[in-house]
DNA sequence: CAGCCAACATACCATGAGTATGAAGCCGGA
DNA sequence: TCCGGCTTCATACTCATGGTATGTTGGCTG
């Protein structure tokens, strides 16, 4: 039978974790204490260090939960029905969707490659969002849809240009009109890189 | 006549910002203290503080000199000779290249928007290498070279693609080739885009 | 029910950003 | 040439904050 005692603790954590998210998302890592976060989970300092080793550490599962939670909904997207193709696209539609979540932005694209160091990362991004970017090209790559490219390289670019177009939807004053535009230009992007006939595209797109 | 205490000023100065590049550089803006960049110069902290109103400024005057270093070498690419097509790619080449320094790719492409804050990085880079992007997929659009996309976004995801690009070739073991790789994929994508008849490749790639 | 240990709280230390104040030397004017 | 002032910097502090060491409480286990 499981113990009250993990019970009150792992409440605990996930309060300090709750709390880390909301604080770092509003002023970011540099710009909250722990102390701010322990009050704000109405604890101290010290459960704050039974439970984390230190501020890069409670950094890091507050970025786990809002990168699983990304990544379990894109998950769904790509593992969904459809073509490639349309899956592709579909997941496209829904990693733009949440980068506009300001934890996401903020949390797992502008801060965690600083206070993370960009090795790690990267590391932890290989089994998430960009992950699945990486899978859905291979994947249009051997289905065919697409030309024979190197797949790392052109994951990266893709994420790369696909969290700058995240930024600048959120940061925008008319985030409908500029995405509208970043999946007009990136549905450009990807046909460029088909091999089927021109006649495909008003089917996929 | 030029002061010789402006002289000396200057000079201090100059010596600040230059050991604040190199530090933040090795270890970043959080990891490097004002008294470590102080002594780096041979001066101390009440020096520093009469030039620069604390770290964040130091910081931007750092950003500065790397990212107009950046700056001056491709502007004399982009508006050197050959076609605004052959151009373009030139630049983006010089980009890359430039992207290799581990002081612009730490101090102006990671930790400058969180250090700075989004919307002042974006502000400052509208004026340099951003814009140099913008500009020039603006003029090939005007040429007619390329379709009429919307310059503003297609500006970010080209630039946040490269940027991304150019950290994955720096921390590559092996940056030759996945630079050629970049390349590759980029000329690939940029042909995507042109209207121009295919013979035209060979020519301009 | 005895005592042990996880789960915290409290009190403390060290570092580093920012400030207040003081000294030193260049510059212009008499 | 000498003097007042002002720029340029140094010294000595304060204060916030990450991290640590130690104390305390309450559930669980024999």
């Amino acid at each position: 039978m499981r113990s009250r005692r993990l019970d009150y603790s792992e409440s605990t954590r996930s309060a300090l974790v709750e709390s880390a998210v909301e604080l770092f998302t509003k002023r970011g890592y540099a710009g909250t204490s722990l102390d701010e976060i322990a009050k704000r989970a109405r604890v101290t300092k010290g459960a704050l260090y039974h439970h984390f080793s230190g501020k890069q550490a409670l950094f890091e599962a507050a970025f786990d939960t809002v990168e699983s939670q990304v990544f379990d909904r894109l998950e769904t997207i790509m593992n969904g029905p459809g073509s490639p193709w349309e899956r592709a696209l579909a997941g496209l539609r829904g990693f733009l969707q949440s980068c506009l979540d300001p934890a996401y932005q903020r949390i797992a694209i502008h801060e965690a490659p600083v206070v993370m160091g960009w090795e790690r990362w990267r590391e932890a991004e290989e089994r998430c969002s960009f992950g699945l970017v990486r899978t859905g090209i291979q994947s249009l790559i051997e289905v065919g849809e697409v030309d024979d490219v190197p797949v790392d390289v052109t994951a990266r670019l893709l994420f790369g240009a696909l969290s700058s177009a995240a930024i600048e939807i959120a940061s925008s004053p008319e985030p409908k009109k500029v995405s509208a535009q970043v999946e007009e230009v990136l549905v450009r992007l990807l046909v460029g890189f088909r091999r089927i006939s021109p006649a495909e595209h008003g089917k996929a797109s």
